[in-house]
DNA sequence: TTGACAGATGACTGATGGGTCAGTAAAATG
DNA sequence: CATTTTACTGACCCATCAGTCATCTGTCAA
């Protein structure tokens, strides 16, 4: 077995995935989950439906597939943000523009993921790996900030429940994202609710 | 036709609604709403499949009819509290108590329709008077703590659904609600970071 | 050129589940 | 009691879909 051919014929898999995957969110986007059905993913990529399971096990592992292709690099970077030693505020800031340039740059995907609740759950049953890591890392943030005295103190793992439903929340009304000033606005709503709140003056 | 008769079945047919509306809702509690067959049903609520279609035409009409049932009643409490003349503050203190009340006293169904969003939508897309008309209202209290200049002034519709936001978040931890204590807490959770966020001292 | 094999194909299978309807039982009616 | 009307039943129908497999095809080594 030539080494160049072993070589090829991985490339050639890659390939066939990356458009099957291509295809499975194209899908998604026009039919929803519960329209992605494996027939019309054949038929967008263009093969037949008996050559994805050649590449994929079952359905349940293209939509793992798709999952992680889309969230294991913003999971990386949310990671990375945790990481780092800078004041919590900063940190939940940038976890903040990093997660809406990410939806910004996804939208179909987010649509489906961060919107609909059968999809994200079917996926997550399965794979908990990037989106709960996602999520401690997000209650150590907060953990950090009351250390620091600057957060009221409380239940850290409330607190990033609340702010990732504050982004929900927003995230589903679809406000444009595209441009960078639409994020920013968008940034500055929410981060400034969490942090403040919405009362014009103290109580 | 006798008078007494056609009452008497009107009562029968509501009695029989009322048994498969208990079992369907067993039926969703026990196996979620994509577990939720007509079969199920039938079976919980001790009658054949066709029986079913007897009283409701579909499968659909069956949900909105347990939707209504529940959250009908909600929906006419929420109304009245936008309606009233007091300050927002109180009014937003008192809707999220009465939102929790409803939660802790249909744990079961709450699980469902404010969770998962897959029954959410399916009801909500054919019949959006209640849910709708319970976020508008919602949106009227926003905007009513702006003009009293309580609030930040913003789009009203956002802070609604921020304000959703942050109770799904919540709610989807499942915390304990049966006592009222327990409500009182989240209650103050809630509404503390939504009113004054989540910083110590003011910048 | 040919044999062999990896890869592609799409008709097929089996399971599921919403909805129907011919037949049956029960109740109302006269 | 006979007849008609109404309610109930569950076997059946049909559409949908995930997953399979016998068959075909293009490629490459000998």
């Amino acid at each position: 077995m030539p080494k160049l051919t072993a070589i090829r014929k991985q490339a050639l898999e890659g390939m066939m995935k990356e458009a099957i995957f291509e295809a499975t969110v194209a899908v998604l986007a026009e039919h929803g989950v519960g329209g992605m059905t494996m027939d019309r993913v054949a038929a967008t990529a263009g093969v037949a439906k008996g050559s994805l399971y050649r590449y994929f096990r079952s359905k349940r592992e293209l939509l793992e597939f798709v999952h992680e292709k889309v969230l294991d690099p913003l999971a990386r970077n949310l990671e990375a943000l945790v990481a780092a030693s800078r004041p919590a505020v900063e940190k939940l800031a940038d976890h903040l523009r990093v997660v809406l340039e990410h939806v910004a740059q996804n939208v179909q995907v987010h649509k489906l993921l961060f919107q609909d609740d059968a999809a994200y759950r079917l996926i997550r049953s399965s794979d908990r790996r990037s989106l709960e890591r996602a999520a401690q890392g997000l209650a150590e943030i907060f953990r950090q900030g009351m250390d620091e005295g600057i957060f009221r103190s409380g239940n850290p793992n409330q607190f990033a429940s609340m702010y990732l439903g504050l982004c929900r929340g927003i995230l589903e009304g679809q406000p444009e994202l595209a441009r960078p000033e639409q994020r920013e606005e968008v940034h500055h709503l929410i981060l400034g609710t969490l942090l403040h709140g919405i009362v014009t003056e103290q109580v």
